[in-house]
DNA sequence: TGCGGCATTTGATCTAAGTTAATGAGCCCG
DNA sequence: CGGGCTCATTAACTTAGATCAAATGCCGCA
């Protein structure tokens, strides 16, 4: 299902590690470049908000290094992660003047802050600019369509297992899975709770489909299965 | 929770059943006046396929009357229905090259195509357009999160209130409700069963908070316990 | 190295919502 | 006007996943 990441705005930026960009040059141009003069380093503790449900709006983020959540929250306590964020993609693009969720530092994270006021001017000089950032967000639009599909419809071991597989594919090596959040996040992400969660894993791995040598770190044995599990 | 009108990609653009608009011009140009040009006008009849999944994606559409529902099934019948377009709404914006959902008539419906193509060459030349279709899709994808939380986290009752103020405020009367869809879509857009559906309304009509005259009429005596049931 | 605290895992029970099945209500067409 | 659709509703029962409860394991720290 996730066979070429729909969501996440991170594919039309050059990614933070790498030090130069060619897609993203128009005439010799970089329309990036400017954008980073404007963006300021920030840095913020494992669990530590980066801003609150009801904040302003007045800046948006992309990671640098580590991994954000996007967080809303029911009267009741009860939470949704709307989104995990990893290195190179962007969070809290403005919508109205206030934040609808919070987003908080999974472990330690680092980001760029770009001001809303400055990014706006710059978005409005470059049109090339807009245009990145409009088919990253209708990328992040099909993403999130697809979450819905998981999350209205798919079994507990479906969304587990599009899970995994949706985040390996953010990651490097594509028979290991590092798993920055707790199982919390996990099943908060899901829709499920800690206990399925859990469940569900043991079950993957009593049926040599995973390995689990530490609570946050999977091995694939039979990625297919996975697959399988998550046909559309 | 919707408050004002988070999703839905209808803001920016006039509505088609006003004949001008004060707030797409700049300086005297109205910027959405050629991308009228280029649009040919479509009809479909009730459950009517406008594009299918794994169709090639060439071009765009807005709705100008009738109901539109964008659809995701997976292999075993199993349905979601991601979004439903009223009057005003763009659905089907480019995203890969092949469609990742379908798009049906609920029922009689009237549309604008938009050939990708030649809307491609308007937003290249056009900023402003670009600025309003991507201020839009920023919209869908905050009502996107929104309808995520419902479908991870809100019990069945919560859904079926958070849905009917949904699209009441779509709608100009704000004590009555005509759904032009069936129970199976309102359930497949909810992740519910038809069964559910239909025993959760008849549960607001015990309590007195709706009566529902005829299937497709819902008539509102408490909207604030509605409202009540789905505070974030 | 051993202790305390937290996260994870596992097990036992409960329940909200799904499934199955039967009934009722429009409504279209002859 | 009436018969046969389809869709909606209601009821009986089943179940996937939640909840409650109890280990287990891991890691930081003294």
């Amino acid at each position: 299902m996730y066979a070429h990441r729909a969501g996440g705005l991170d594919s039309s930026f050059e990614h933070p590690d790498t030090s130069s960009s060619s897609s993203t040059r128009a005439g010799g141009l970089d329309v990036f470049l400017a954008l980073e003069q404007i963006g300021g380093r920030r840095s913020f503790a494992r669990d530590e908000a980066i801003y609150a449900e009801s904040d302003p709006s007045d800046c948006w983020y992309r990671v640098l290094s580590g991994t954000v959540r996007i967080c809303k929250l029911l009267a009741d306590g009860r939470r949704h992660i709307a989104e995990f964020c990893f290195a190179g993609d962007c969070f809290g693009l403005p919508t109205s003047g206030v934040r609808v969720a919070s987003a908080e530092a999974v472990g330690d994270v680092t980001v760029t802050r770009y001001p809303q006021r400055a990014a706006d001017r710059l978005i409005d000089e470059n049109p090339l600019l807009v245009r990145r950032l409009y088919d990253r967000t209708l990328r992040e639009l099909t993403h999130a369509h697809t979450r819905m599909l998981v999350l209205g419809r798919m079994t507990a071991s479906e969304r587990v297992a599009s899970f995994l597989l949706e985040i390996s594919e953010r990651q490097d090596a594509p028979r290991v899975l590092d798993l920055a959040m707790s199982r919390s996040d996990v099943a908060d992400y899901l829709g499920l709770t800690i206990e399925t969660v859990c469940r569900v894993l043991s079950g993957f791995r009593r049926d040599r489909i995973i390995a689990i040598p530490t609570a946050h770190r999977i091995e694939f044995h039979h990625r297919d299965a996975l697959e399988a599990l998550c046909e559309t």
